[in-house]
DNA sequence: TCATATAATGAAAATGGTTTTCAATTTCCG
DNA sequence: CGGAAATTGAAAACCATTTTCATTATATGA
């Protein structure tokens, strides 16, 4: 079973962006703490209106910024949905990809995606040297059904 | 071997195109020209361009509704990548994933991903039904490398 | 073939999300 | 504790996309 990253504590998430050399400020502070404590995926605005809660005199650009810093120190990724592409969410340890549940947007990481198989028969077939790949799964949770 | 969606004809396309009810236009018919033709994810500014050498006269706006009509007709597809989700490509017949060149852009489609085990398993690990999937590989086409 | 209802067009304006600018504030290192 | 430098928030700028609306073009039925 592989680390969860909906569960990592806000400390790590701190020192780890203190260690990028982030000044830790109290709006800093703030988003980490949205983006630590939250399965789902966030775009800016709900991130504002959820950090504004704890400190209201958050600004929408630090927002912005900070969930650049984040996803830079690897804490956080984007996330594309048909939706829309600006949503961001816990990143997870290593090599997982994502399921997202269509109704209330809540997301599971799994693993052990091997498509190597695939890989090379594509590769041969097409002559591309593949370097990476996306893969998400779409489907409904268990308390939406 | 599937059918390759870059050899369409144009009159495929416009023919599907009046039997979605659309009023097969002067402006329309160089849009679907552009994407039928066009074997990388193009912006609706790059189709802007592309379509005004054709028939100067062509709006922005009548891009993004056609744009919009091609990919009702499933036509055209949206193409998601890390530097934006604006890109739209002609679309597979049938179950097919792209693969793009960071390179030049330029795309195929695969086919043959068989993720069924790897579905099975993350929904009796997660409680989640599954609904569908997006795969897309990454990499360099021959003529870049 | 022609007339007509109506879908489609293009220009301008509105919108909404994201980025830039900049003066004021806060952090953190010495 | 002091001060250099990063960070902040507000306003403005920016850019992609959508809406509005008067005009034009298409397809259909007489």
């Amino acid at each position: 079973m592989p680390p969860d990253p909906f569960s990592v504590d806000l400390e790590e998430w701190l020192s780890c962006l203190d260690r990028s050399g982030c000044r830790l400020t109290e709006p800093l502070k703030v988003v980490t703490e949205v983006m630590s404590g939250n399965r789902r995926a966030l775009s800016p605005v709900e991130v504002y209106d959820l950090g504004r809660a704890i400190y209201p005199k958050l600004g929408l650009v630090t927002v912005y910024r900070s969930l650049e810093k984040l996803e830079s120190a690897g804490l956080v990724q984007r996330v594309h949905q048909v939706g829309g592409c600006n949503g961001y969410i816990a990143a997870p340890q290593g090599h997982q990809h994502l399921l997202i549940c269509q109704i209330c947007g809540r997301a599971e990481y799994f693993t052990g995606d091997d498509i190597s198989d695939l890989v090379s028969r594509v590769e041969a077939q097409s002559h591309y040297t593949v370097q990476g790949h996306w893969l998400q799964l779409f489907g409904v949770c268990e308390s939406c059904k």
